[in-house]
DNA sequence: CTGAAAGCGCTAACAT
DNA sequence: ATGTTAGCGCTTTCAG
C-alpha cells in the first residue's frame, strides 16, 4: 500500500511560478496578494490536486484547528442516549461548514490526567464536554488552561468562569409540573437522573418548585439513572411507596418510558390511573404508549450553539458565559 | 487566554541528562535503550508532565495516529439512528485503547471529492466508512490509495479489493422470515431499507429467499427509509395493497414500530392478526409494545471490529477481506 | 546503546 | 505585494 506523495505547497508554488509564501498566502486568504497570483496558485492547486498537510501547518502556526469532544468513560451510556447523539450532529454539522476537525476523546478512569494533558498538550485549540459528572474535576480546571465548552452547567461551584450552553433545566422542569398540576394532579412523583449531574439535580428542583408554588406534598423521588430500565425500577419503587400517586415527571423520556412499562405491568392506566410527563422529546416519547407528555429542549441546536462558542472563543471574538437555549412543553396523550 | 508553553522533547532531554533522540526512543518504546536511560527519562517525562506533540510527530514520522470515521452527508437520519451511535460506540471504545485518534468526517455532497482529498492529502492513517450508498463511489475509489475498512459491504461491484466488516443480512433476513413462517404466517409482506444501501436490498433478497424456500408468495414490498414514520407509511400502503397480509419483515426495529403502530391505527392486533418482526434489537425492540421479535446484531462489536481490522491494516498486519458478525433471532411478544 | 544532524511541510516575521 | 529566512517539535538515518 503505497500512496504517491501528496503534492506540498513548494510543488505548487513552481507549478505557478511564485513562491512558497505566496501559494502559503493564497491558501490562507490574506488580502495582501494580486488576483493575478491568486489565479496562478488556484489553478496551479487544481491541477495538482493539492491539500495542505495538517500537521505541517499545525507546528508551524501553533493552531491545531482540531477541537476535541470530551466523553465521559461510561460510553454505554452515553451512546445510548439519543440526546448526546443529536448534540454530536449538531456539533458535527456546524464544524463541517468551518475548518475545525472534531476529534472525540473517551475520558478514561484508569488514567483521569491522562486525557487533561492530552488536551493541555497544545493537541487541541478547544475542548467541548458534555455530560459532565460531579467526579470529573479534571475538566472544570481545564477551563483555564484551554478553551472549554459545557454542554449543560458543570458539577463545581468553584468556577463560575467557565463557558456554558444549557436550558433551564429548573424552569423546564417545573413547567412539565405544572402542566401536571393544571391536569388535576395532586399526588406527583418524581423520576430523578443521576444526582452528580446538573441536570438531574436542576430537574428535581423544577418539581419541587412547582409542587411548592401550588402548596403540594413531594409525593417522592426515586433514581432512575437515565435509563428505561432504572425507569421500571424507580416508578416499581414509587409505587411500593406511594400507591396512590396520580402523576410521575420523570427526568428523561427514557425513564418516562419504562416507567409508563411499569404503570401498565401494574395495572394502572395511564393517564387515567396516572399522568406521566418526560424530558427531552426524542423518539421515547413517541414510540412510547400513550405517546409522552414531555419538555422538549433544542439538542441539535445545543450541539450547533456549543461548537459556535467554542469557535468564537478561540477565535478572540466576544462570546457570553452562559447561553440558554428555549425548551417548552409538548403535550400528548400520557397525561 | 495564554496557555504556557507545554513542556518539549528537549525539556525532557535536559532534565534526563540524555540527548533528544534518547528521549524519543523511550517514548516510542525502541527496544535500544538500557534501563537507566529508560528509567531517568521516564521520571523527567513525569515530573515535567510532558506530552508528546502530535503535530511534530506526524509531520516528522509521516504518520498521523489519526483515522476518520466517514459519515454520510445526510448526518439527521444517520445520528438519530441508535444503530450507528452503537458502532460508533466500538469504535471508539476501541480506539481508546490505541494511540489512535478518531475524528469524525461529515462527507458533503456540495464538495464530495473535498472529503475524498483531505483523506488522500494525508491527513489520516486510514479511514472508516459507515452506511454506503451507492452514489458515493469515491470512498470505493478511495479504497486503493488509503487504508479503507466498510461497515456493511458497500454498494459498488467494481472493486471486491476492499475491507469489510458486516452481518451476513440475506441469511439473517431469511431466518426472521423463516421463524415468521414457523408460526404460521402464510401472507408476509416486507417493509424494505433504502434500495441504495446494501444492508436494505440484502434484507429484500433474505425475506425473498425464505418464502421462496417455504414455496409461499411474496406477500409485498414497501420501502420505509429505515425511519419510524416511514415504517408507518409503508405499513399503511401494504394495508391498503394487500389488506388480508398476516405477516411483517420490516429491515429495521424503528420501521418495524413504525409498522406496529399503524396496525394499531387500523385495528389490527399484533401479533394475532398480524405478526411482526423486525431487524437490529435496539431500544425500538424493546419500547414498542408488543416487543419485537427482531435480529439481534452485534454493532457495538461491529464497531470494534471495524477498528481492529483497520489498525492492522495500517499497521501491516494480516486482515482477512470480509469479517462476518453473527446475527441471532430473538423471540419476544410481536409473533 | 546513544548523540548529532538533517529534515518533515508549512507559517510568519522580516526584508525588499 | 512578494520573496527570504528561520524555525515549529519531533523522528530518523548515520556515526560513534
Amino acid at each position: 500500500m503505497t500512496l504517491p506523495a501528496p503534492p506540498t505547497l513548494e510543488a505548487v508554488a513552481a507549478r505557478a511560478g511564485v513562491s512558497r509564501s505566496t501559494v502559503s498566502r493564497v491558501v490562507n486568504g490574506s488580502p495582501r496578494v494580486t488576483p493575478e497570483a491568486i489565479a496562478a496558485v488556484t489553478a496551479a492547486i487544481a491541477e495538482l490536486g493539492y491539500v495542505p498537510n495538517r500537521a505541517a501547518r499545525m507546528l508551524a502556526s501553533r493552531r491545531t484547528q482540531t477541537l476535541a469532544l470530551v466523553i465521559p468513560e461510561d460510553t454505554a451510556l452515553f451512546f445510548s442516549d439519543p440526546f448526546f447523539a443529536s448534540v454530536i450532529q449538531g456539533v458535527a454539522t456546524t464544524l463541517a461548514r468551518t475548518e475545525y476537525t472534531l476529534t472525540m476523546l473517551i475520558a478514561s478512569e484508569e488514567a483521569p490526567e491522562k486525557t487533561a494533558r492530552y488536551l493541555r498538550g497544545g493537541n487541541v485549540d478547544g475542548a467541548l464536554v458534555l455530560s459532565h459528572h460531579r467526579h470529573d474535576r479534571s475538566y472544570t480546571q481545564l477551563a483555564g488552561a484551554l478553551p472549554v465548552v459545557f454542554g449543560g452547567r458543570p458539577m463545581s461551584n468553584e468556577h463560575d468562569d467557565v463557558f456554558v450552553v444549557d436550558v433551564d433545566n429548573v424552569a423546564a422542569a417545573r413547567s412539565a409540573v405544572e402542566h401536571l398540576i393544571a391536569r388535576g394532579r395532586r399526588r406527583i412523583a418524581h423520576i430523578a437522573g443521576p444526582d452528580d449531574m446538573a441536570a438531574g439535580l436542576d430537574r428535581v428542583a423544577g418539581w419541587r418548585a412547582a409542587l411548592d408554588a401550588a402548596g403540594l406534598e413531594p409525593a417522592g423521588v426515586e433514581s432512575g439513572g437515565f435509563t428505561v430500565a432504572g425507569g421500571m425500577a424507580a416508578m416499581s419503587r414509587l409505587l411500593d411507596r406511594v400507591p396512590d400517586l396520580d402523576g410521575v415527571f420523570a427526568a428523561s423520556d427514557s425513564m418516562a418510558s419504562g416507567a409508563v412499562s411499569m404503570l401498565r405491568e401494574r395495572g394502572l392506566a395511564v393517564p387515567s390511573d396516572v399522568a406521566v410527563a418526560g424530558f427531552d422529546d426524542n423518539f421515547f416519547a413517541v414510540s412510547t404508549m400513550p405517546q409522552l407528555t414531555t419538555v422538549a429542549q433544542p439538542s441539535v441546536e445545543l450541539g450547533c450553539a456549543m461548537a459556535e462558542q467554542l469557535v468564537r472563543l478561540i477565535e478572540g471574538e466576544p462570546v457570553e458565559r452562559v447561553r440558554m437555549l428555549p425548551t417548552s412543553v409538548v403535550v400528548r396523550a400520557s397525561t
